[in-house]
DNA sequence: TTATTACATCGCAATATTACGATAATAAAT
DNA sequence: ATTTATTATCGTAATATTGCGATGTAATAA
């Protein structure tokens, strides 16, 4: 099948799931890492940068598009990228709701 | 293509890709919570809990296995499952790195 | 020994993802 | 108006993921 039963969950859960999802590329992880390292915002020499094609950096910047987690504004021919504080600190916080509900003095294993 | 160029990114990078494609799933998210929420470690009856096949299941606790966050340990005819919390708090680091990598005070966008 | 129970694995069909060349689309420069 | 530069989208091939029935495996029960 290959197609995820998404009914079958809680809405947070498939929430998580997508955002994960968005992480779960080593690409996506580095344009986030990228943006987050080049305080000033950064057009698309994510080409230059990293050694994917532009047609490929362009469909991984879509998704975190997609997601919320970066906003583009256009300036001029280029496009400036940016990462959304207001989002990425919701996408933070649901991680963070998962880690924190494991308490570390568990007795069993 | 399909297949991810691990060799353009860092062993950081593909790491925590790697480790957030197993979040990347409801299902697999479901697990972990059921098995943080039953704090006494749970066998497959997971199979009643989510609606999904037994082999199904099976498929996705193997994925949490391999990423090291569960350990299985066989009780006579079935198995008690339950999260390595070692393994829990370096998962954790690696996305708290990320995160709070991006100071909220940026001044973009 | 022969069931029975609980999981794991195999094999397959349906769908999703990844990557990229080719081709738009848009704005500035000449 | 034509070129140039930058990004988006389309189409497609290669591969990965999801889900499940069928089957295998191992331990207990009868």
């Amino acid at each position: 099948m290959g197609v995820t039963k998404t009914d079958l969950f809680t809405e947070k859960q498939n929430e998580l799931a997508k955002v994960a999802k968005v992480f779960a590329h080593p690409a996506r992880v580095a344009i986030l890492e990228y943006l987050i390292q080049a305080n000033s915002c950064i057009n698309g020499d994510l080409v230059q940068e990293l050694g994917l094609a532009q047609a490929t950096i362009s469909q991984h910047l879509r998704e975190l598009k997609e997601i919320g987690l970066i906003k583009g504004s256009i300036e001029g021919v280029s496009v400036n990228y940016c990462i959304d504080p207001i989002r990425w600190a919701e996408v933070q916080n649901l991680f963070q709701d998962l880690f924190s509900g494991f308490p570390k003095i568990s007795g069993c294993c």
